[in-house]
DNA sequence: CAAGCCAAACCTGTCTGACAGGTTGAGGGG
DNA sequence: CCCCTCAACCTGTCAGACAGGTTTGGCTTG
């Protein structure tokens, strides 16, 4: 290979490959060509080949799997999500600015939800509201039914990129729901968050957009003002 | 190595990596191992060290580059660029579906920058609206200018969250923008396009979030418009 | 003593060849 | 017609090698 560009025979192999998955149309599932084929074909080694195999794989463009060919992949939130770990952890990002774009996007999502939910999702978000319910003594279930209960809302939304964002916030609320959750020490304030969820499922059961979106507006302006509690300026 | 996981020695190695990180608390620029001695740390051959490094790099955690050794990364958009990009060329993303989120998110970021811009933004932005203006009939260099009043509003709104969803969609904008200027037929269309981004550069660098916030709404009423009569459906 | 230069040590990029183990598809047997 | 088997194919990992690019510390020079 001639070395196209100026960044490496690397990177010209990711474009070549990325290339090839537009020019002939390949679908999630379609396989690519094996390591060997490419190596030839681009005139590069099968290390150039596996390397940008890898790098188009933490994006999550393709899949490889032992003894497999490689395939054209789904969209997947997992890269995004340790990025925004990455960003976090290394102080570019912090929790309220992420709780910022959350409030914004999932403001829409309800709105959207509430108009295009099925009936099989409205019955799963009431479910998992009323589950949040039963194990609130029980942080980790607690915490495992909340991203549920929004991942399923962002599907409920009929928007894939939704779905994604709020997918891509999940690593890094997993790793700091717990703060916001102990600096609601009140029992009282715990139940105003079940409460919320509630109304939430409630409103988009009931198909009504407005009220769910006021109830998830309401929802994050509490837990924005728990994490400012805990000193999370 | 002893295959912690079950994923395979790179997968493993990748989380070394970043845990690596994470527990020296290293921060941008910071430089990381060399491949030898992680190699010889993790009981793996470079190859797989290498493999990692490049899923890391590809996901823009790290940087790598020929003869120095990889460093800590600044977040960067280019990784979700490419992968929204899959998403819209394997038919899992539509570019209404971009545009909802692009609604949603810009018009929570002017009403941010009208309130957190500085003056030299502030100049900056009601400047590109201006150029915007005078390259009325270069639709090349209005995509570009275009991109740049949207990405500077996105840094005026002080969190990087947004702009790094902004720049995530610059990709794809950059391969479809074309059509929705087309769609545009009229000189009136086309005037009207450029009187609302100056309407909202106006209200940005007047401090007003809500005249903002109505102008950037209009502003995608208008697009999404335009992109359906393009029978973008 | 300070500024600048230089070579050796270090590091990454790429290639080759090898082998273990998982996957697949064609063809044979029931 | 279905199921099984096996050979061909494919990926995962390793070791060693060599061509450049980078860093650094000591040496030279002013």
């Amino acid at each position: 290979m001639e070395q196209v560009g100026s960044s490496g025979l690397v990177v010209d192999t990711i474009g070549a490959i990325s290339r090839h998955i537009r020019e002939k149309d390949l679908m999630p599932g379609d396989r690519l060509p094996s390591e060997a084929i490419l190596s030839k074909e681009l005139n590069v080694s099968r290390t150039v080949v596996r390397e940008a195999f890898r790098s188009l794989a933490a994006m999550r463009i393709i899949e490889l799997a032992t003894g497999k060919r490689a395939t054209v992949a789904q969209i997947d939130h997992g890269a995004m999500s340790l990025m925004i770990e990455h960003g976090v952890h290394t102080d570019q990002i912090n929790i309220q600015q992420i709780y910022d774009v959350r409030r914004t996007i999932e403001t829409r999502i309800v709105a959207l939800a509430a108009i295009r939910r099925s009936d099989a999702e409205a019955a799963e978000i009431l479910s998992l509201a009323a589950q949040m319910l039963e194990c609130a003594d029980n942080p980790a279930a607690l915490l495992e039914h909340d991203l549920a209960f929004h991942t399923t809302l962002a599907r409920a939304s009929r928007n894939p990129v939704y779905s994604l964002l709020i997918g891509a916030f999940q690593g890094i609320i997993r790793q700091t729901w717990p703060i916001g959750w102990k600096s609601r020490p009140t029992q009282a304030s715990r139940d105003l968050m079940l409460a919320t969820h509630q109304d939430i499922a409630r409103a988009v059961a009931a198909g009504d957009p407005q009220q769910a979106v006021d109830a998830m507006a309401q929802h994050f302006d509490e837990s924005v003002r728990a994490l400012l509690a805990a000193g999370m300026s």
